[in-house]
DNA sequence: GTACGGCTTAAACTTGACTTTAAGTCAAGA
DNA sequence: TCTTGACTTAAAGTCAAGTTTAAGCCGTAC
């Protein structure tokens, strides 16, 4: 397959398969008259990557899924610890996000003419719960 | 007040309050001897700005908060009609965040011993999903 | 009178995950 | 032979929210 086969099955840009190449993400492909020739396990190694990222898994932590342990580390090893870590991220994100979202709910029922009461009520609030 | 002891009192450095400045989301500050010069309602705005920030809003949101209503809109409605967004964009991140959440526990529970394998079962249940 | 700290500016750099661009190669079809 | 169209590369561009750097000015303490 050429790289554009690969890119349109795979669902993402032939710039994008020749980045993570470049990153070291994908092996190097075999070359023909110069240009990429693909077998369709490919796909399979593309679909690992797709499924990492839909994970949240940056470029960095995905290269460490394929290349970061000993060689003899089965995948699954590699899955188990890389998800763990990445799940009390998450929490931690969501963690963010519910504060963002309780401060949204008090915004919304903001009552002040201009951002002087407004800034000034939100020092006050500061310095109260500083006092504490 | 110098910009130094904005910046000391306000928690943030020199550099931001000047970035703010350039891009309009503080008033341009008067200068004596070509240095900035304010007096304490800068921290009061500081202080509104912070707010937005821990909402999750972007300096472009900010931006509209200040400036982006009809000048008699008090900041209370914008405060109002823009956190009604940012919640619904909070909750579509925290739906993306459970998706995520879900395939790592199934990720942890992976059994595959390469790439390859895992790979095939990945797109195995896509194919399968798909035909439904 | 000079050293020092804090200030000024514009412009470049940072991170992440790519995309876009420019200039060029290659094989196939008319 | 000429023209497509898909491919090649390296390098630069994109976005956000600032930080860092370089070169220089200003007032004050010694």
């Amino acid at each position: 397959m050429t790289i554009g086969q690969v890119a349109k099955e795979g669902g993402l840009r032939a710039s994008a398969i020749r980045f993570y190449e470049k990153s070291g993400l994908l092996p190097k492909a075999v070359r023909s008259g110069g240009q990429r020739r693909y077998d369709r396990s490919i796909l399979e190694r593309l679909a690992v990557l797709e499924r990492a990222k839909d994970c949240g898994f940056t470029l960095d932590e995905i290269r460490m899924l394929f290349h970061g342990f000993r060689g003899d580390v089965p995948l699954s090893k590699r899955w188990h610890d890389l998800a763990a870590k990445k799940i009390a991220e998450l929490d931690a994100l969501a963690a963010r996000i519910a504060v963002m979202k309780e401060l949204l709910e008090r915004a919304r029922k903001c009552q002040c003419l201009d951002a002087q009461e407004c800034g000034r009520r939100i020092l006050e609030g500061a310095k109260k719960r500083e006092g504490r």
